[in-house]
DNA sequence: GTCTATAGAAGGATAGAC
DNA sequence: GTCTATCCTTCTATAGAC
């Protein structure tokens, strides 16, 4: 039963995505997996044999939908500031939808710096990098942008997004005490980071 | 003996912390905070009885290690710019010598969000937060500061300095092809973080 | 207070029936 | 392809000698 097959599969996959994210590699338990997948810790071991196979098909997936978000960035044909607009706003939405990804990718590199090290051996950021100043050349004399400063400028722009997702559970707490909503504080943060942005850099 | 009961006592303190900075409580092993600390698994046992009551009291130690990192927000006496010089240095400088803490604080969080709950519960942030406003009101007509974007910004200074410590393991790989030293951009962030924030919110 | 030895529980992995 | 039963290793925790 072919179709089956890839049912179960994918059940599984979903339901060790779920435990991974929550729980970490080393926290996640073979028995919560099989469970919220509905079957048992057998049927996990004949599709992935190990636990360790288990967590690599789960973190690889996860590691390649994030990087993928970062492509409006070379991409987009857009004016500096409405891509910057536009990265942010397309950026949070993403998070919206898989907020527990920051601090889980954040945990799992921390544990295993090699593995991520690996996944990118064929990735030349030298050239995305440049890619981005070359594209935008005719503008640059406007912001205070330089092949010098776009690393902080570009690790700026993430945190500026990431960061309230990762620590979430802290920031949340806080909030409640003085009384704001972190999903309305997430809402606003499309324009405000944006805004912030460009403000900063502009000349 | 007073004297060395303490001192076995630091000893496997320090151990733990750095094995669960390291691996986080689920990854932590016994074995391996009793070598660290010269020691036998047994003796963990004796002084603190259980691994969960271990965690504890390094989580808690290191979590308000944290805590008091953002005091000089609240006292000290400075204009608002130079405020927020002040405290990005001294918190990049503080970063730097427990980069792991970023990481494992929000691994630990998203693990267990009650135990900050708990920790938290008699801090009231709504005073602490009007305070800010309050010290500088004098200086407010020059910034886009108001009670309303206070969360806003309050979590976009943090975000700029912890963010980088946090996803240090990816950040490295990735300056490490372009080309540029994590050191030397950490460095050059404390100055870089303070321009930008202040650029963002002067009218 | 510190050690060795070991109990006891938990969790990953496999065998074998269907 | 899926299940039940079970093995075996790993890890936390304790007993008991010194």
């Amino acid at each position: 039963m072919e179709g089956n097959d890839k049912l179960t599969e994918d059940k599984i996959f979903e339901a060790a995505t779920t435990v991974f994210e929550e729980q970490g590699m080393t926290g996640a338990r073979m028995q919560n997996i099989a469970d919220r997948a509905g079957i048992n810790k057998a049927l996990l071991h004949y599709y992935f044999r190990t636990k360790d196979q288990l967590f690599d098909a789960v973190f690889s997936k996860l590691a390649q939908k994030m990087f993928q978000k970062f492509s409006p960035i070379f991409e987009e044909n857009l004016s500096l500031e409405d891509k910057i607009r536009f990265f942010i706003k397309e950026h949070i939405n993403f998070l919206k939808e898989n907020p527990k990804l920051p601090g889980f990718i954040i945990h799992e590199i921390n544990r295993n710096p090699q593995r991520i090290k690996k996944m990118l051996r064929n990735v030349d950021f030298k050239i995305l990098w440049s890619a981005i100043l070359k594209h935008h050349s005719d503008e640059l004399g406007d912001y205070n942008i330089t092949e010098e400063n776009l690393p902080q400028i570009m690790t700026t722009i993430v945190s500026l997004t990431v960061f309230p997702f990762a620590a979430r559970g802290l920031i949340e707490v806080i909030f409640s005490n003085v009384g704001v909503d972190f999903d309305k504080y997430i809402e606003e943060r499309k324009e405000f980071a944006a805004e912030f942005v460009i403000k900063a850099i502009k000349k």
